[in-house]
DNA sequence: GTCTGTGAAGGGCTTCACAGCT
DNA sequence: AGCTGTGAAGCCCTTCACAGAC
């Protein structure tokens, strides 16, 4: 439907839909880079510490050298969130800071639901983080009659045969699965039923689910078995390297997340420079 | 130094360096994609479960589909590996498993620290995914007096201020950070200090390391803030959208991870089909 | 005939470099 | 003069389609 607008300057692929381009006079944005989304989120964090700092304003190369990344990409990335910025000066801190927040849909305020509380399940279940920024658990689930009842962080335990309903209830919006490999396929399908359309999920089977449901997993042993690799990578070479390495004493390099969707570095490369 | 030698059809910037190209006799390879290197990982885990159930040969079709992505991009993958095949047969899956083992390091082992043993870390700590495939924790540390010299999982916690001495005196390969991010930096660099050139993080706080250490950073508000934004996508449209994924019982789609280094789906695209 | 291995085409993301506003 | 916003170039990755081995 409609016509394509083509504003800005990528291909029209963005990881919306609908009509494409820029933004609406209200918050919500339409078409980011999927890479984009993930970096944003980075960026509302830092922006969040430096308003606690009394910063008021804040130029692209301080804001991009605090978030580990390239200011000509911290430019583009805010650039699909519309003009954000003042040329000659910078980018107000709190204007900046409610407009990605927006663009990313946290003034709506979420609803979590946490399947599984074992082990990792019962840390997150206590994980502040979650609690803020615009996320609220509002259900916690396990099958395990020893955990049905038990309470963690002011929520009881339910059983998982009432996830389903409970989500309808609840109007959970996002499902987290933690529970063991053999149960995150049901459990999927339960938060599905109920009506939830994003899941983060931290069992390592790969999980089956509707198109129209967003899922993100967080898988520890590819994490580490990734580090493996790069491991291998640095212990047994042929020497030279270290060389390189210990020279001139390697300048200090901001880190860059795991789990960003694209280029974790920016070029794949990790060889010695 | 040395003569590039461009076996493959990739341009020449992988993920290792000196040398590029193949795989020398023995396991170890040279000069892998990034993204190949994460998604090794998870075919690694669905071989597995096909070793165990008897499985003794694969197709690139079946191995695709079992591990959510195409066999194109499937057999790609394993070609940077070498010839893994058999043509007009499949892949021998105890021989396939071993070589990705071999080719990620996993046949090394590798010796873990753990750093921060609070909610999050705890249930690190007592996670059995780190003692497989490989790792082994030998170390957990924390500054916390009311931590140090509790037992867990059959290790006692250490003092953080022993963590440099304890990386050197163990040979820890891999650190893995679950402290609060006001002492991340300090943490990374002890285990810096301490011989440690890979590091899993899951502080949100940007680290700087030195160029030669590899870091992956996993970050739970970020994950969280990702959905958040699909999910908002998806609660606001102008209609048309449940119209289709109500139709035709939408197909299930096979899940991709949100820690790898690229594209989730493969396309950016969340629109409906 | 079947299935692997791979050049070539296509797409998305990042980097560069500069136009444009203050 | 300084800094944002952005076309264009380049890079890396994925997908296609087929040559090649069994």
């Amino acid at each position: 439907m409609s016509e394509q607008h083509q504003s800005h300057g990528f291909s029209a692929r963005g990881v919306t839909g609908a009509d494409s381009a820029s933004s609406d006079p209200r918050g919500t944005v339409r078409d980011l880079p999927q890479a984009t989304v993930t970096r944003l989120a980075t960026y509302l964090r830092v922006l969040g510490v430096m308003a606690d700092d009394g910063t008021l304003i804040v130029s692209s190369e301080e804001l991009a050298t605090a978030s580990g990344v390239g200011s000509a990409m911290l430019r583009k990335d805010l650039s699909f969130l519309g003009p954000n910025g003042v040329r000659g000066v910078g980018y107000d801190v709190t204007r900046l800071l409610a407009r990605i927040e927006a663009a990313l849909g946290l003034d709506r305020g979420h609803r979590v639901a946490l399947v599984g509380v074992g082990n990792l399940g019962h840390a997150l279940a206590r994980y502040g983080g979650f609690g803020r920024r615009g996320f609220t658990t509002v259900g916690l689930f396990d099958r395990s009659p020893d955990r049905i009842g038990t309470a963690i962080g002011g929520l009881t335990v339910r059983d998982a045969t009432e996830l389903e309903q409970a989500c309808r209830d609840l109007d959970v919006t996002i499902g987290v699965v933690a529970t063991p490999d053999d149960a995150a396929q049901q459990v999927c399908d339960g938060l599905v039923a109920g009506g939830v359309r994003c899941i983060l999920s931290f069992a390592s089977a790969p999980l089956e689910l509707p198109a129209h449901v967003e899922i993100r997993r967080v898988d520890l042993a590819v994490e580490m078995q990734v580090l493996s690799f790069h491991s291998a990578r640095k212990t047994e070479p042929d020497a030279a390297q270290t060389a390189v390495g210990l020279g001139g004493r390697a300048p200090r390099r901001p880190a860059r997340s795991a789990s960003k969707d694209l280029g974790s570095t920016k070029n794949g490369s990790v060889i010695a420079p």
